[in-house]
DNA sequence: TGCAGAATTGCAAACGTTTTAAATTTTTGC
DNA sequence: GCAAAAATTTAAAACGTTTGCAATTCTGCA
């Protein structure tokens, strides 16, 4: 029934020759006969042989995968990007051989303590790790163990250099501010999250550095917060915003999800978006491009990040450069039609 | 600098012991002195061991591991359902202790030799499929070879038994039909793709048998189709259908992505929605709830589904049930603001 | 033909675990 | 206090591969 896998062994014993000669063979070293070498590829496809996978990696201590670990959230929250990510990470490995292994880190599970495992087990060759906390206790302890990885978002400071790739939402961040500013806006709203993530305060320094440079003492900004994944709070914290006596007339949000929100209150207390408010969102999901008029946003291209992050770690993992490698990507602007000249009369 | 593992032979030396009886110990052996577990449970915690998942699997001939293929389609398409897919699946195997392994397949490379790999080295304990075509190597390969699998979707007809969890397609779009029906529709037109995908014809046959059921020679289907992943001939295929002299008055389109292109295109040809043309989708994806006014739809919960295929499989490979495991799910109503009654005038 | 040296092939150990069968220690019953 | 039984522990093989080193075969040349 249940067709059994071919071995090295038996591959050999039906070739006459040994396992070793067979192995070298197959791996193409010059010191096996050429004639053999093409003997024994072609007794191997012909058998449908395929190395076993956990003898090759006991062995070599390679084991050709790199791991991720996906955290479970609340029942009705699934990342975003995941897709994206994933698909680029695979597009990347892909490429050299690799394959990922995808560690669940289940709800009420230290994020960390999976990591571990992926990487004490001897599952994987490297890791991957995302959403970079303020304080992260992964980075730490890969660093100690001084285990290949790369970090997708950085670190806000760090007496110490890892790999990492990252968006540039400071610079987006400045160029959404330029841009509302040029079109003559002097009040804005920032809404942005509680949660202590780095790409929060980077985005929210680029902001502040844009505002700075331009050194007009007009311009005002009000800050909205809401916890990550409480709807009602950020509804709330949106609306205090908006009904505010004197209330902005363009609001950037950290991520598009925000700013959906915003348009979504926006309209619900009848203002028209953009000739009353200008909205500026971060990632450009998919329903950016629908949530009418169209949300002006950032795309940070996560797949190709994924995918130069593949490259990175099998480049780290393979030759163990001296020097970290790093990656800064510069978001496109993604203009629609939810930002516009600032209002002339305020309400 | 990089930290060495521990390894059983380490750990057992270290407590006096054989490897044997600390393997045991770690294993819950209850011919192991009660006493002697936990002496080893809690050198072992101390020394942060963590087993060899390659020794392991080598040893035992279980890795752990579920795997899954994930394919490259062009550069711009991820599939939509990915991360919910791989979010359930991956909260299904951490309950019981399994990892998802993916393996990608370069957009040149045949699917199956990448599952083939797979299965034939040993990686996976079981593998899960998707996306069923019509005639699918996979099933047939996986079967042949005995090799424990779960298939998110169905055959249209086998000659033999398998594992599969499906949507009913079929059974939503006969209640799409008949409400449609029952709010006066009588002209419907459906959009579909000419990929031999057999959702598409369990859907469609589940749309036919629905107009059967009312034997009502009034009734009318026009077809719109177009190839998958070609937006420009399913962009025309829909507006032919809209722009006929005498177009459907309802138009049910086989998923979400094309029940938003019939949207978008209804809205550039000047027609209301749901005034002038009832729309209803299927799978529920993020953007139906923005697009304007609102998609009514399906929701299929990928998630959750995802969750029982890897419950399902972990079943196979545990206990290699006799009678296969099938489960048909029934996907729910979404109802938002594209359907309505049927216009009474004609244009 | 014989021999050095190059070319080719093979033996055996190792990777870290599980598991069978056997050895050792402890306990029990009389 | 001793044999038998029960409880506990261990030695060694096995999983399928890679690889250092040794063994064998071949080639060219005297």
């Amino acid at each position: 029934m249940s067709a059994r896998v071919t071995t090295l062994k038996e591959l050999a014993s039906s070739l006459g020759l040994s396992i070793t000669t067979v192995s070298r063979a197959l791996a193409g070293h010059q010191q096996i006969a050429l004639k053999t070498r093409e003997r024994v590829a072609q007794a191997a496809r012909q058998a449908g042989y395929v190395p076993n996978t956990a003898a090759r990696t006991l062995v070599s201590g390679r084991s050709g995968f790199v791991g991720l670990v996906l955290p479970i959230r609340g029942p009705n929250l699934v990342d975003s990007f995941l897709g994206e990510f994933i698909t680029g990470l695979g597009e990347g490995l892909v490429a050299h051989g690799a394959d990922l292994i995808l560690a669940t880190a289940a709800q009420d599970q230290a994020e960390l303590a999976v990591l571990r495992h992926v990487v004490e087990s001897g599952r994987a060759d490297g890791v991957v790790i995302t959403r970079i906390a303020e304080v992260d206790e992964r980075l730490a302890y890969l660093r100690r163990r001084g285990f290949p990885f790369v970090a997708h978002g950085r670190l806000l400071d760090s007496d110490f250099a890892y790999n990492w790739l990252d968006t540039d939402g400071a610079h987006a961040f400045g160029e959404a501010f330029d841009m509302l500013y040029d079109l003559g806006h002097r009040h804005f709203g920032l809404v942005t999250i509680s949660e202590p993530m780095t790409f929060r305060h980077l985005r929210q320094d680029g902001l502040a550095a844009a505002i700075a440079r331009r050194g007009d003492p007009s311009v005002r900004l009000d800050v909205a917060t809401a916890p990550r994944f409480d709807r009602g709070a950020r509804i709330q914290a949106v609306n205090r915003m908006l009904q505010a006596p004197n209330r902005p007339t363009a609001v950037i949000a950290l991520f598009d999800e925000l700013a959906l929100t915003v348009m979504e209150e926006a309209s619900r207390a009848g203002l028209s978006v953009p000739r009353d408010l200008s909205i500026i969102g971060f990632d450009n999901v998919v329903a950016s491009a629908y949530a009418p008029p169209g949300l002006t946003t950032f795309d940070a291209s996560i797949r190709q990040c994924a995918r130069e992050i593949a490259d990175m770690l099998l480049t780290v993992i393979a030759d163990r450069p001296a020097e970290p490698l790093t990656r800064l990507i510069r978001p496109t602007l993604v203009p629609r039609a939810s930002h516009g000249p600032a209002p002339r009369a305020r309400n």
